[in-house]
DNA sequence: AAGGAGTCACCCGAACCTCA
DNA sequence: TGAGGTTCGGGTGACTCCTT
């Protein structure tokens, strides 16, 4: 059978080699034979009249052509599967749904714990893989690798349907025997400690105040840089170091060690967190039931604390 | 009945490992 | 360091089965 003169099963081979990059992989992944796979391929060849893979060493590599028909094969395969496959009604009760969620330590700890214990009794069979950032999250939704990116609106492209979770402030953390810290904070007193920066993926992209320090032409002296948030309170304890950090983290942390939270000298700007997730999803039963209640418990969300001086918005 | 696509068995080349 | 054996992975031929 033919779809204008196309097997689509194919493109099912063609998906499969591109994410194995190896033939009996593929064929394995998609429960074929290694020579019905090679056949495959060389039907590949032909309907495309290309080489789609050359061998480099051990490695099946990718042709520019093959590149070039990764990216709809998938989507139209992802299209398969939710719209005519998964059609049946999501039941959270029953569902054993796996959701894959990009986001920071910050918003793992301040507000998916609570979203984690809520599945725990409405969707106890729900999983979840909670991922780091990556330097491509964007291809990750395109490619549906991931069901959602939570992360500053700000850094969200507009490929994507995205929806506002809550909006978020920064605050300078340090020791609470750190004595700079013990009356307000100047901007000579910021510019001339030693800081520790939270920076994200493996291109360790600046995080918000960084961003605002850059477009102000400031430089401040950057110590040590970490994986996360969450880094920051325990190594300025006991130093003379400080960091930058979400206020609703540095109060949780502050509960926890002796930390000094403190506003910045300088007007950093509010933020908003938000959910991005991949178009194809918009109708995906699973993807509506959980953006409502990652919405529903945004709304649900206390204030950070002590209010800080008013801040533009970001 | 014919042709296409599958499996099985085998071949070949590249990479890796071992040992003198 | 290089030769030879081993392993891994893709390709091919013969045969079978299924669909048209």
């Amino acid at each position: 059978m033919r779809f204008k003169g196309l097997d689509l099963n194919l493109l099912v081979a063609l998906d499969a080699l591109m994410t194995e990059r190896n033939l009996t992989a593929a064929a394995r992944k998609i429960n074929l034979s290694q020579p019905a796979m090679s056949a495959a391929v060389a039907r590949l060849r032909t309907y495309f009249r290309d080489e789609l893979f050359t061998m480099r060493g051990r490695e099946l590599v990718p042709t520019s052509r093959a590149e070039g028909l990764a990216a709809p094969i998938r989507e139209a395969l992802l299209h398969i599967q939710l719209s005519i496959i998964s059609r049946d009604a999501f039941d959270p009760a029953q569902s054993t749904r796996r959701f894959r969620v990009i986001l920071s330590d910050f918003m793992t700890i301040i507000f998916f714990r609570k979203i984690i214990d809520r599945i725990a009794r409405e969707a106890p069979a729900v999983r979840f893989d909670l991922l780091p950032f990556s330097d491509e999250p964007d291809e990750l939704l395109r490619r549906g690798e991931i069901d959602f990116l939570v992360a500053p609106e700000l850094f969200m492209s507009s490929a994507h349907p995205k929806a506002t979770l809550f909006e978020e402030t920064l605050a300078c953390v340090g020791c609470r025997t750190n004595k700079q810290l013990a009356r307000q904070l100047t901007i000579e007193g910021y510019m001339s400690m030693g800081h520790v920066a939270a920076k994200f993926g493996r291109a360790l992209r600046p995080n918000i105040e960084e961003w605002f320090l850059l477009e102000h032409g400031l430089k401040r002296r950057i110590e040590i840089v970490v994986q996360g948030f969450s880094m920051i309170p325990p190594i300025v304890l006991d130093t003379v170091r400080i960091g930058t950090m979400p206020l609703r983290l540095a109060r949780h942390f502050e509960k926890l060690m002796p930390l000094r939270v403190v506003e910045p000298p300088l007007p950093l700007p509010a933020f908003a967190e938000a959910i991005q997730w991949p178009a194809f999803h918009n109708t995906d039963p699973a993807s509506i039931w959980m953006r409502r209640l990652l919405l529903q418990e945004a709304s649900n969300m206390a204030p950070p604390g002590e209010p800080l001086s008013s801040r533009r918005r970001c």
